[in-house]
DNA sequence: AGAGAGTGAGAACGGGCGTTCTCTCTCGAT
DNA sequence: ATCGAGAGAGAACGCCCGTTCTCACTCTCT
């Protein structure tokens, strides 16, 4: 009973996503991950061939779960401040999620950003996705400077992951609404 | 050639600080805060009992000289806009330092909060004191709903403080003081 | 039918960890 | 001068890790 190779693959990521992301990478073993998913030590080294790759798969599947989810939000939304202040609606849903643990780029940084410029290298490239998604959501509202407001929203945003992993509340979500509303009112034309 | 035990203790947190903070908690041995500080593995448990009780003892002097640094730009500031001000002042000085790796309670929450409530508790209480800290100066400031605002500038700091680890810049300082004006433009009474 | 490539389960290997122990030495009190 | 408490250096211990290897087995193709 061989399983499929996409499918072993799904079943690797998913079980290093669930582990990593609440324990840390530094604290899961490839062994843990091997029990997880129910696929052989031999089978995962040829699936990918090291635990460092690995960690990098696992970061580029969050990237676009995240991604994803962040498009599922903003998408429906009509009018150009509703869809930037989706993206807080996003964080209020992601927050309240039982499992959230904050953002696995600032903690898989703050375990191995020294010592693996790739991971570096990732948790920077995530980050400037999203500086981008949003300059481009401050664009079409008409923002007179979108990167000085996009950076503003950012800084909101990434204050409120931490603070809601740290205090384990979904509450910074809508306190970061809350201020960007009004960095809305006094940065985008009536 | 003994140590005295109090500067024996200064020599290995000094030392233990300096390895956690750059390389992360659970990366770093005993034995390379031994080779650090001079001080033999004997004595380092003698002095502290265990690995555990050293991450205790570097997060509780970090989160010492985190206040202290605040004050010294806190306390010289006249008019209680430029205080809160201030603080936005030190973030940008607290980032340019040529170590600067980001906030040793995120870093170390990441790694070990799932796993040590100890260091969970501990990051914790450090943010809580810096909103405590802002609300006092968003009241001396005579905010009508201080720990609104103290809220809203916690999200910009620590949104600051990520961001300027990952990017490896201190802009993100200037960016949260510039949106802390906005918002103090709008939440304080002229 | 039989050879061979590839499988899963898990042992094996080399290295690093936190912690303790051994051994030798120093030095202050008697 | 001698004893003993405590020191430093580092070996030792038991455990866990990432990775590779072994081995019996199962399919597939001829």
């Amino acid at each position: 009973m061989t399983i499929d190779t996409a499918t072993a693959q799904e079943q690797v990521l998913a079980a290093a996503d669930a582990l990593f992301y609440e324990r840390g990478v530094q604290a899961v073993g490839m062994d843990a991950i091997r029990t997880a998913s129910g696929v052989s030590l031999k089978r995962l080294y040829q699936l990918f061939g090291s635990k460092d790759e690995l960690i990098e798969a696992y970061l580029k599947r969050r990237d676009e779960i995240w991604k994803t989810m962040l498009a599922e939000h903003v998408d429906p939304a009509k009018d150009p401040r509703g869809r930037i202040l989706a993206a807080f609606d996003f964080l209020y849903d992601w927050f309240q999620q039982p499992d959230y643990r904050g953002c696995a780029f600032i903690n898989s940084f703050g375990e191995l950003g020294t010592v693996s410029p790739r991971v570096a290298e990732l948790a920077d490239a995530h980050k400037a996705d999203f500086q981008r998604r949003l300059t481009e959501l401050a664009q079409e509202a008409g923002a007179p400077d979108p990167a000085r407001l996009a950076e503003y929203l950012i800084l909101l945003s990434e204050g409120a992951i931490t603070r809601s992993s740290i205090a384990r509340s979904a509450e910074p979500a809508e306190h970061a609404r809350e201020a960007a509303t009004l960095l809305l009112d006094a940065l985008l034309p009536a």
